[in-house]
DNA sequence: TGCGTATATAAGCAATTAATTATATGATGA
DNA sequence: TCATCATATAATTAATTGCTTATATACGCA
């Protein structure tokens, strides 16, 4: 087996980005679904430039990335960054948070926006 | 194979924790030496409060424990806390920190002190 | 071209963090 | 019992963080 091994600092800078509820949940829910930014605001219901930050220092570092589709912005897990493989096995121990986008498509939100 | 999940709230804080390089290192060493205090002081070049505050942190969430021995207290990782699975996985791609216990012995810091 | 929607950025502020300095505690050994 | 060593804790301070409010940008549509 292949043992990838990433610098401690490196490591420290991308588990301390995790270390924040609302980007560890975005990150785990962009590690299986795209999402724009509008839904992000609705899932963590808070403001959006507060969601716009977080989405920023993930981008930063190069967790994530964004592409414009028409009016939206999405957003999604860069599986190309060198520490992605670092961060998957992570996420494979945090449960699934699917049930936050079921709740915007039973109410209408998930497909409104996006 | 068993798949442990970890609330999301408990794996945001365990990473917040870890997200900083000194504590990050620590953790690292501890997997697989107990350490003392003074070591940690020898190792990071920094002051010995900052290295308690450091290990205080760890030692309320459970991740680390100590224990007296004659005039020194030693801590250990806690195998037993629940959510060390999740932090093993994400010490085990890490380097190997031995490089610096092993500076230590070559200065005769860590005879010296432990 | 002008308006509304989606998003980003900037500035300001409150809360949190990490380091320092000073002091306290607890063990060892003369 | 007193001095010393190892460690912890407390108080202070500077730096960092995350949120809010305000504003800017960029697209789509009438």
């Amino acid at each position: 087996m292949l043992k990838t091994v990433i610098e401690m600092d490196k490591a420290a800078t991308i588990l301390k980005l995790l270390g924040d509820k609302t980007r560890l949940t975005m990150v785990k829910i962009l590690d299986k679904h795209d999402c724009c930014v509008c839904e992000f605001v609705e899932i963590f219901k808070t403001s959006q430039p507060s969601i716009s930050q977080h989405l920023r220092k993930l981008r930063d570092v190069g967790l994530v990335k964004e592409e414009r589709r028409g009016q939206w912005i999405f957003y999604s897990i860069n599986k190309t960054n060198e520490y992605y493989p670092f961060i998957q096995q992570l996420l494979d121990q945090l449960p699934s948070q699917d049930h936050k986008l079921k709740e915007l498509e039973e109410q209408g939100t998930r497909i409104v926006c996006c």
